[in-house]
DNA sequence: GTCTATATAAGGATAGAC
DNA sequence: GTCTATCCTTATATAGAC
């Protein structure tokens, strides 16, 4: 039981550095706009070296996409869990998924990354290893909300109220009535969660 | 009048043609996915060629965005611009933009490159250029829909909504509840009215 | 496990002929 | 306006020493 060499885990703990030295590197230039040099550099290793842990650069970037996606999965898998009324799970999952694209950047990138690769092999790969579980769990609460909505479509408009914001981010800078509170996960969660109740226009005079 | 010469005919047709047949591969590939070789080839020049017409890589890119820009912004003005009620403009931009998203992948897609794209100074002509008319539109269509609700964070979620549903089109054959109907623009545009409208879940008995 | 060295291809960009 | 030819840099990946 003590017998394990120490070898293997220093092994793990280089591999591992990798994927989460590369992780930003990856986020913020995609798999086209990083080269194997750009990544031994941030290690602290020579290109070569990172051919010992992967096989190549596409199966050490799937490596990074699924280490960085499995515990913030998990997470949010966690958020829709809980026992409560549907919609106070909701409340509850959209603040949890705010957070975490307003905390973890990297992550909301590599999202989007994922989503425009064009490689297909890649991207079914991640879309079932990665999207799948979670997508599911907002689908089941999505048509506990309303049983004549398509759940399908309610789902992917909650991931879409929420992640569609902070992916807008860079650019949400130029465009009027933008106020630094709008950045704060909580104000944007509340706004989502109004819509979603249908809170929008209860004041209006307009034929609903 | 007539003596307007030949060769400049000429000249722009072959810069247009660039332009055109390079969105495709910038689309599905994004900046550095795309080598000047490969859109000489698409275009039947020789890589030389192009620097005649374009200065490099990165004007050639600028140029091609903005001019599939141009004219798709012109038209969702144009769909923002009638006299009816607000919630009947909403209801025309929501349609016309799911559609255009679900006809036109090049423009959706370099939408999204756009928005991931961290070159500031490429963001930020995009930004202001192309992207800035189209939400002042819509975010003066928020405020009258709603006087009470923050207009810039609605305009964001009524794009978000549209957005990001196309965007998530590939990943979605994966994921549970999933028909065909759905990628009909038109079966989207009501989904994400009747939701903006408040009309989900009001046949529910939670508190609201 | 990591290094040096290198094979081999692909990238952006320019010079000068036509 | 477009070509050929070429320069120089950067890329992925491997071989073999340590």
């Amino acid at each position: 039981m003590i017998r394990q060499p120490i070898r293997i885990i220093r092994k793990r703990k280089t591999r591992e550095e990798i994927l989460e030295l590369s992780t930003p590197l990856f986020a913020r230039h995609g798999y086209d706009g990083v080269s194997m040099r750009d990544i031994a550099a941030a290690v602290g290793l020579t290109q070569a070296a990172l051919y010992y842990h992967f096989a190549d650069k596409n199966q050490l970037y799937l490596d990074t996409v699924a280490y960085e996606f499995r515990e913030r999965v998990a997470a949010l898998k966690d958020m829709l869990a809980g026992n409560g009324t549907p919609w106070k799970r909701l409340e509850c999952f959209v603040a949890g998924l705010a957070r975490m694209m307003a905390s973890d950047k990297d992550f909301l990138r590599l999202v989007q990354w994922v989503l425009l690769d064009t490689n297909e092999a890649r991207q079914s790969t991640l879309a079932k290893q990665v999207f799948r579980d979670m997508f599911v769990a907002v689908h089941d609460l999505a048509s506990e909300l309303d049983p004549h909505v398509d759940a399908h479509l309610l789902a992917m408009s909650i991931f879409g109220l929420v992640i569609f914001h902070f992916q807008a981010g860079a650019t949400r800078k130029f465009m009027p009535g933008r106020r630094p509170q709008q950045d704060n996960p909580e104000v944007l969660a509340r706004h989502v969660c109004d819509l979603l109740r249908g809170r929008l226009a209860s004041a209006d005079g307009e034929a609903r």
